[in-house]
DNA sequence: CGCCCCGTTGATCCTGTTCAACGGTCGTGG
DNA sequence: CCACGACCGTTGAACAGGATCAACGGGGCG
C-alpha cells in the first residue's frame, strides 16, 4: 500500500510553517512555501540514521501491524515507547463518556507513547490504519542504554520536543483557521509527512474516514465532505478512485493558498 | 474533554481530566468536582521535592520577573529550560503570517522551553503576566548532571510527558466543547492549577485580557465576555472587582455542569 | 483633558451544524 | 444469485452558535 517511491519528485513545499520556525518564511505572496530539496533528503537521512542507532543500541522488538491492530491502548501499563517504521497510525482518545476522538496521526519515523511516561499508563489508543511496522523500545532499556550512547537520549528528547511543537501547531490551526483552511492544512501535513518519509507527497491514500478527519479537525463529517468537494472544484486536489480516499494534489501551492486565505481570524489585535 | 456523562454516575465532573491519569482520579462523590485533598497536597509535596532536587544538583539561575518581562522569545537560541517558581506565564506563538496566539498558560511548577530542544531555538515567546520567579536550568548542565542523579532525568521526562498530555487535552476540548463550556473548563484548569500550587482554588486573578483568553480558546473577545456574563448570571462565578478580572468560584460543581452540558458532538464553530 | 486600552452589550450576518435523503460498496446469508 | 443491512460518502435545506460590526462606560496615563 505504501507506494514506496524513493524518487522524490520535485518539491514538496513547506508546511507546518507554524511558529516554530521563526527564521523562515511562508512569506510569499503566492503561497508556495517551497522548502529546499535538501531539507527533505536531509530529513530522510536523519531518519535512517535514527533507525540505525536504535537497532544497534537497543533490544527493539519489531512488530508487523495490520489495519485495526492496536499498538497500545489507553490505561495499559506503560513499558515501551514505540517508533513507527512503516505505515500510518491513528491516535485515539476515548473520553469517559465514550466519545472517541482522533487526536493524532503518525507516520514513519514518529514516536509514540510519551504520554505514558509521567503517569505509568498510556493515555490513548494507537491503532494502525494500514499494514505497517512498529518498533517497540523498552523504556527502561532505553534509559539504561542512553548512559552509554548519549545520542540515544538526544533522539528521545528531540522526538518529545517535536511532539510538543507539533501538537501546539495543530492546536493553533484549530483556533485560527476556517474549516476549509483546516482541511487544506491537514492535507498539507499529510503530504509533508509523505515527503519526509520518502514517498510522493502529491498522491496518497487517506486511510481514515471523513468522520475521523472531522473529529481530528473539530468539524462534522458533512463539513469535511463538503470541504473536500470544494477543494476538488478549485483544483487543489483530485480523487483518483471511486472511494474518494485516494487523493492527488496537483499543486501544493493551491492548497497553501487555501490555508492563507483565512479570512481574518478572531480579533486581529492582540495586546 | 473527559466530561463524564451524567448517567455514569460515579464520575463527578471532571473537567480537564487530563486523560492521562487513570490511576488518580478525581473520584469525588457528588457533582462537585472536589478533588481529594490528599491528591493536591501530595502534588504540592512532589513539587517542593522537585525544586529541592533542582536546586541541589544544578546551577540554577533564579530570576525575578515582572508583568511583561520575557522569559524567552521565539527564535532565540535554546540554552535553558525554565521552571516557573512563582507567578503566571503566558506562552505566545506568533506565526509567520502574523497570527498571534496564546498557546499556553503556565503556573508554579510548570516547565517551559521544551520546544527548543529539537530545533535549537525557542518556538514561542514566554511572558510573565505578573510578578514571579523563574528558574533557568541550563540544558547541557542538566544532561550532564542527570548522569549522576537519575531522578533529574526522571523529572525532565515526566514534565515533558505532562506537557504533551496537557496539550492533547486542551486540543480535545477545542474540538468538542461549546464556547461556554470551553470557558468554564478554562476557569476549571486555572482553579486546579491554583490548588496544586497551594493557593485557594476558588478565588484568583486572571492576569490576561479577554482577547488573550479568546485566542487561547479559539473564540473572539466578545464571546468570552458574554460567556463570563452568562457564567456570572448562573452563579458559577462572581467578579470581585470592578475590573472584572478577579474571579471567585463559589462552587466548582456549577462550573463543571457547564462543561458537561455541552451538546457538542462534533466541532465548534469557528470564524 | 484627551487618548488608549479594556470590558460589556446589542444587532446582524455567516459559517458550520443538524436533519434528512440518496447512491455506492462490501460482506453475509437466504 | 440476489436481498439485505452496515458503513461510507455526498448533497440539500433549515437552523443556530458564534463572528462581526458598532456603540458605550470606565480606568490609567501622557
Amino acid at each position: 500500500m505504501f507506494s514506496a517511491d524513493p524518487q522524490v519528485s520535485t518539491h514538496p513545499a513547506s508546511p507546518l510553517a507554524h511558529g516554530s520556525e521563526p527564521s523562515e518564511d511562508r512569506a510569499g505572496g503566492k503561497g508556495h512555501g517551497e522548502r529546499s530539496e535538501s531539507s527533505d533528503s536531509e530529513e530522510r537521512r536523519r531518519m535512517a540514521e535514527m533507525f540505525e542507532v536504535l537497532a544497534s543500541t537497543l533490544p527493539v522488538q519489531r512488530r508487523i501491524v495490520r489495519a485495526g491492530d492496536q499498538v497500545h491502548s489507553a490505561g495499559e501499563r506503560f513499558t515501551n515507547l514505540y517508533v513507527l517504521h512503516a505505515g500510518v497510525l491513528k491516535v485515539i482518545n476515548t473520553s469517559a463518556d465514550g466519545r472517541e476522538n482522533l487526536v493524532g496521526l503518525l507516520f514513519k519515523g514518529d514516536w509514540l507513547g510519551f504520554d505514558g511516561i509521567a503517569t505509568g499508563c498510556y493515555g490513548c489508543d494507537a491503532v494502525a490504519t494500514d499494514t505497517g511496522e512498529v518498533w517497540a523500545l523498552p523504556y527502561e532499556a532505553l534509559l539504561r542504554a542512553s548512559r552509554e550512547h548519549a545520542s540515544l537520549l538526544g533522539l528521545l528528547h528531540a522526538q518529545m520536543s517535536r511532539a510538543i511543537t507539533r501538537d501546539r501547531d495543530s492546536r493553533l490551526s484549530l483556533c485560527t483557521l476556517s474549516a476549509d483552511a483546516r482541511l487544506a492544512e491537514f492535507l498539507r501535513q499529510w503530504a509533508d509527512a509523505m515527503a519526509r518519509r520518502g514517498s510522493r507527497p502529491n498522491a496518497f491514500d487517506l486511510h481514515v474516514t471523513r468522520a475521523e478527519i472531522g473529529k481530528f479537525l473539530g468539524l462534522t463529517l458533512e463539513t469535511v465532505s463538503r470541504g473536500f468537494s470544494r477543494l476538488e472544484r478549485c483544483g487543489a486536489i483530485r480523487f483518483l478512485e471511486k472511494g474518494r480516499r485516494n487523493i492527488e494534489i496537483p499543486d501544493l501551492g493551491v492548497l497553501d493558498s487555501f490555508i492563507q486565505e483565512s479570512p481574518r481570524p478572531a480579533g486581529a489585535t492582540l495586546q
